[in-house]
DNA sequence: TTGACATGCAGGTTATTACCTGCCTATTCT
DNA sequence: AGAATAGGCAGGTAATAACCTGCATGTCAA
C-alpha cells in the first residue's frame, strides 16, 4: 500500500481525526490520556493509534511505563501538496472566472 | 454522518481519488468513458460515482442515455478549511521555529 | 423496428474494519 | 513486597466495503 493510501485512509475515520486533533491541542499525551472521554475501551484507541502510526502521522516514545504520542504534520503536508493543492488552484481560476464574467454583465 | 465524515471517506479509495483526477483532466465524462482503463466491473465504478456524489464531490447530469459527471470542488476546498489549514499552519511555525534556533546557533 | 449501446437494479461473496472482552507483563508508588 | 497503574497481546464478532454476475430498462441510429 502507498504511503498516500495510507494517510487518506487514516484520515477517513472521525475517532482517528478526533484523536489527531487532541495532540494537535496538546501534544505528548499518554494513551490513557488520549482514551479518557472517547466513550471507547482502550484497546480500539489503541487500534486507532496503531493506524495513525503505521502512517506516519503520529511518532511514538516510550518513557518508563508511559507511551507518549506525538503528531507529526508532514503526511497532511504532502496530501495538501500532492493532491488538493491543484483542486484549490482550479478553485480560484473558477472564482476568478465567475467574478470576470460577472464584472462583463455588470458593464 | 457528517458531511465532512462523508467526504474523508470517500476520498480514502485510491479507485475514488483516481476518478477524480480523471474528472478533474477532463470534466464532463460519460459512466462508459470513466469506466476505460480502469480494470475494474463496470457495477463497481457506478458504486464509487455514487459515493462521491453522496459526498458531494461529483454532479451529475443526464443528457438522453448519457450520465454526464462533472467535479465540485468546493468540499475538497472545505476540508482543506476546517481542517487541513490549521495543521498547515503549526507546520510553518515549526519550520520558523527551526530557523531561528538554528541561526541562534550560528550566531 | 430492430440491434447496439448506456446505464440501472438486485443480490451475493469475500476482505476489511471497528469494535469488544479477557488475560498477561512491566513499571511505579507506598 | 504488594497494590495500583499503563499498556500489550490474542482472539472473537458484527457491520461495512469493495468487488462481482445476471438481468432489466431506456435511448439512439440504421
Amino acid at each position: 500500500m502507498k504511503e498516500i493510501d495510507k494517510v487518506f485512509k487514516a484520515l477517513a475515520d472521525p475517532s482517528r481525526r478526533e484523536l489527531i486533533d487532541r495532540l494537535h491541542a496538546k501534544n505528548g499525551q499518554t494513551l490513557s490520556e488520549l482514551c479518557a472521554g472517547l466513550d471507547m475501551a482502550r484497546q480500539s484507541v489503541t487500534q486507532h493509534l496503531g493506524l495513525l502510526e503505521e502512517a506516519n502521522l503520529i511518532s511514538v516514545q516510550w518513557q518508563g511505563r508511559d507511551k507518549l504520542h506525538y503528531f507529526n504534520p508532514v503526511p497532511i503536508h504532502e496530501i495538501y501538496e500532492r493532491w488538493i493543492r491543484k483542486f484549490e488552484r482550479q478553485r480560484l481560476d473558477a472564482l476568478h472566472d465567475f467574478k470576470t464574467k460577472l464584472e462583463g454583465k455588470l458593464r
